[in-house]
DNA sequence: TTATTTACTTTAGGTGCTAAAATAAATAAA
DNA sequence: TTTATTTATTTTAGCACCTAAAGTAAATAA
């Protein structure tokens, strides 16, 4: 009698031990069961057939030294070589492709000046392609399969249609890009936004693992967040949920980049600082609307220096920060605000004001226990977790495909 | 050989038979097999044990008429009396008592007047244990058991913990309540926030069941709000998420009950309405800190006939909810925004405003397709939201103790 | 009365899990 | 060196639960 068996706990239980694989290294079967709370009987099953599929392999016995008495472990770990994934990563000017393994680690990264706000829809797919192709030709040899392709942008995408809805570094909208890049690396296309990326990397981390709730702010040219919850990013109805930049500060406030006046951004990022310390200071010259690294170091030294224009100006956006963060503890109350992105690198001259201002705009009580950190900003995080994300989407494709 | 399993597919499928019927209504096997997607082998054996455990029967078959060919459909239905559960809305110096059957129907309700804000912690455990008592003495004798107790109450409560964290309606703090309960009336109690109760109720209805990201936002003598998220109450870390009213509109703005300035609640509440208008209007006396029915509806008369100060203050309200309901969007960017309370009566002096502050808020982008509507009040509702969700919490019980 | 249709039940067989027993591979003790 | 002990992994036996297909029931249409 056949069957159609629609019980999903062999694929779970699987996918489960793959993803204790990806995460903790090397694992011994009686391990992997009980950290997922299966039996030993099963993991041997599992693995069996993993093994056979060539999805892992067995770590040959360490020679040295076995620690205490019984029969040692036996280590699995992943085969890096059974799948990969890209990540591209699209800023304003810039492309980041990064490949990584199935186990998660990185093996090429490059990086390539690209005038995307020049670009058309179809310029940006055909440079995707190209650079995508290359990659594929020169690096991706010895994998067994291209598993997928994430795509991290910046602005409002739609993850279930594949859309890029709207993005500072683009100036088109509603481009369809996950569909054809799908149609051409005949592989899944994951599109997602940056903010999200970086938050599921930082999720991942030892420190912030007690925190199902967390929301990630990124300070930069713009600001950008990202909201999990339960470990999961939020994407609201259209894609674009937790746009903290434009929350509102002051109503009839300071113009922002998104046309309309008083959002958070509007004073709290690079550009909105750099353009409000212009008309006072002697700063480098450049283009004052899009602020270099280098220029934003300059203001930010002046304040951390105790510049009193600089110092106000900072304070200010510590201010508009503060209130904004207000809202999100009253509205979302997760259990760790995380703030990074380059403009952490202002983040000193802001905190003080932040603070005042969080603790006068809400009691205690709705204050609740929130932790609000700063953290150091890597800006290649964004494609760790993009691949991150990616493997995680494709295990299950990875596993049918190797029957 | 003995076996404590794991799996719950059989917990899972009796579950959701017993919640298609709570939610259709009698439904005959074939369906239930085809609404839940499992073969009607499987809905055989599972009402054969629910009927066999009294927590089902079948329902005669109609004399009248059948339709069409073919063996008629044999109707399953709840039994009523299988269980029942009582909801206990507490709110400013009011307390109702709810009770409802297994199939999820009001049985019986009640109103009592008390001066909640003079009650200590154990004057509240002693009133609530005597109206339960008397409740179950008087209404729960043909019932097999009481499964459980929501109390539904407005402010901030730890549904994990079962303690209210803190509500305008007491005056003390952080009181373990559902601990106390469960150990006097040995069933589960189920603490939860009332406007959570009332989205609960609001996104089963057949308008909003395509709606899984759902907000509520409660107008009254204060403002609250309710998240879902995937149809499920976002509660955040504290389970102070969700606090709308205490969302900023101003800094440094009107103040608030809470002690601080600029938030919602402090334009659009009913105390910031009155209170706006008490120095302008000649309004009928009484608590203008704590306005009645009857003194809102003259002043809301006043503005819907007309009168420019009633009209301006309403139209101030409209947009501080406007900003806040903008804020609501860029980071919860939900399906919906449904506005209901007592506070909907005078919805209609603050809808222009409250539009015209988002539009002005908010590029379409942002915006999203999010609808804002309001719906009717009805002060039911929340009970009938806390008998839904202490029934679905005990469902398991049940199915459990009825062995 | 017979054929057809639809609902429900029974039967037969498969997946996948677990506990317990068996086996493997080490160290500690005699 | 041999034996006991300990721990890891595999094998075995058996259970719970599901589904497809076959069988049965109960109606209407021909």
């Amino acid at each position: 009698m056949a069957l159609s068996s629609t019980d999903t706990s062999r694929i779970d239980n699987t996918l489960a031990v793959i993803r204790t694989l990806r995460d903790q290294g090397p694992v011994a079967r009686t391990d992997l069961g009980k950290l997922n709370s299966i039996s030993s009987a099963t993991v041997t099953s599992i693995s069996a057939e993993l093994l056979q599929q060539g999805l892992i392999s067995e770590r040959p016995p360490e020679t040295p030294r076995s620690n205490g008495r019984g029969r040692p472990k036996t280590l699995i770990e992943l085969e890096p070589n059974a799948a990969c994934v890209v990540c591209i990563k699209l800023s304003i000017n810039e492309i980041q492709l990064v490949v990584g393994d199935f186990s998660g680690q990185v093996r090429h990264s490059e990086l390539h000046a690209v005038p995307t706000l020049t670009l058309s829809a179809d310029d940006l797919e055909a440079l995707l392609e190209e650079k995508i192709s290359a990659v594929r030709a020169q690096q991706l040899q010895g994998f067994q399969r291209l598993a997928g392709i994430c795509l991290a942008v910046q602005g409002v995408v739609s993850s279930q249609s594949g859309t890029i809805i709207w993005s500072p570094a683009l100036s088109f909208r509603n481009a369809p890009i996950s569909a054809r890049l799908a149609e051409c690396f005949h592989c899944s296309v994951l599109l997602e936004n940056d903010a999200n990326c970086i938050a599921s990397v930082l999720a991942a981390q030892p420190a912030y693992v007690d925190c199902p709730n967390l929301v990630v702010i990124m300070l930069g040219y713009g600001i950008g967040m990202s909201v999990l919850i339960n470990g999961v990013p939020y994407l609201g109805a259209n894609g674009s949920a937790a746009e903290f930049g434009h929350s509102k500060y002051q109503p009839d406030g300071a113009l922002c980049a998104c046309g309309r006046r008083g959002c958070i951004e509007a004073y709290a990022s690079d550009y909105a600082l750099y353009r409000a310390a212009a008309d006072h200071l002697n700063l480098p010259a450049g283009d004052s609307a899009h602020p270099s690294e280098q220029q934003m170091q300059a203001l930010t030294k002046l304040a951390l220096n105790g510049d009193p224009s600089a110092q106000s100006i900072y304070a200010e956006a510590g201010r508009a920060l503060g209130i904004g963060i207000a809202n999100v503890l009253a509205l979302f109350n997760p259990d760790l605000v995380l703030i990074t992105g380059s403009g952490v690198r202002g983040f000193d001259a802001m905190q003080a004001t932040m603070h005042s201002a969080i603790d006068e705009a809400l009691v205690a009580e709705l204050r609740g226990t929130t932790r609000i950190e700063s953290c150091a900003w890597d800006r290649d995080m964004t494609c760790m977790g993009g691949i991150a994300m990616a493997l995680h989407a494709t295990d299950g494709e990875t596993l049918s495909d190797s029957d």
